[in-house]
DNA sequence: TTGTTATTGATAATCATTTTCATTTATAAT
DNA sequence: ATTATAAATGAAAATGATTATCAATAACAA
């Protein structure tokens, strides 16, 4: 509920409705933690929302990451994973992921040379091979603490 | 058959058998493009050494991966894509992804300066995090050429 | 209140990858 | 060279994530 007339009006914009099981998928994105796969989320659907199909999941979060809300990554295993993108660059982070055990650690240090970095490769890169640049990822392997 | 020794020899340290499917992959792999997926590299092999399974491909590209001769990575399509790695600097690279046709570039610009990020924030990461870290990405997603 | 149309949920279908298991084969030992 | 043995293979079935189908439902503009 907290937050929800924002996203309403954000759907609204997009000619999208307003349903239960949408507003049930964004708040358990916003509240829970990071990384969740559909099938997380299918599970943490439960309490508010009983009866939430696991297809519904897909559909929204595929909806939710066209409209620019959700970012979709892989961590290695099969399986997609979703998270919540905040609006600056507060939010800015990358991901750290343990080969073995799958665990995945949020980083946000050094996004200022960062942000420096990409910014340059992102023009040139651009400029040679005529993309346009919408994203980027930067992740770390390697073995956790548990694992190593 | 050319450098056919040197990943024979390879195998047998790691006490591996020298197959004829075994070498048919790594000659696709060698000789053919980049960010091969498992059906094409499988769809590859079929001049060279019939009968060859997909199970076969799949368990060969794993073994690979294994004894770190093959990275794989995922491209945002459903499906894993392998390349073969490089020994020195040289081949250090990334990629340059289109999220609607899924071309994908490889680009080795701003090595140098990528690799000084790259390793200050590795050791800050390990550290602060214990992680032993073995490998990173870089991607860049966006629209190609002929997509945007 | 009602009509239109997006959205939903159950089910089946798809697609990549893995498992199973009986058969074959590389290779070390004889 | 022959043989024994464990690794490797291939066919087929199983798995697991994701997507398509379609009739029923619900949001919301009029």
């Amino acid at each position: 509920m907290p937050g929800g007339h924002q996203w309403r009006h954000r759907f609204r914009e997009n000619a999208c409705r307003w349903t239960m099981p949408r507003e049930v998928i964004l708040d358990v994105l916003s509240r829970a933690s990071r990384h969740m796969s559909a099938k997380e989320i299918y599970a943490s659907l439960y309490a508010a929302c009983p009866g939430t199909g696991l297809t519904t999941v897909y559909r929204t979060l595929e909806l939710l990451q066209r409209l620019g809300f959700v970012r979709k990554f892989d961590a290695g295993d099969g399986q997609s994973r979703y998270e919540l993108r905040g609006e600056g660059t507060q939010d800015h982070h990358h991901h750290l992921i343990c080969t073995r055990c799958g665990k995945i650690i949020d980083f946000r240090d050094f996004i200022e040379e960062e942000l420096e970095l990409v910014k340059k490769t992102e023009d040139a890169l651009a400029k040679k091979h005529n993309f346009q640049i919408l994203d980027h990822n930067i992740e770390f392997l390697g073995l956790c603490d548990k694992c190593r």
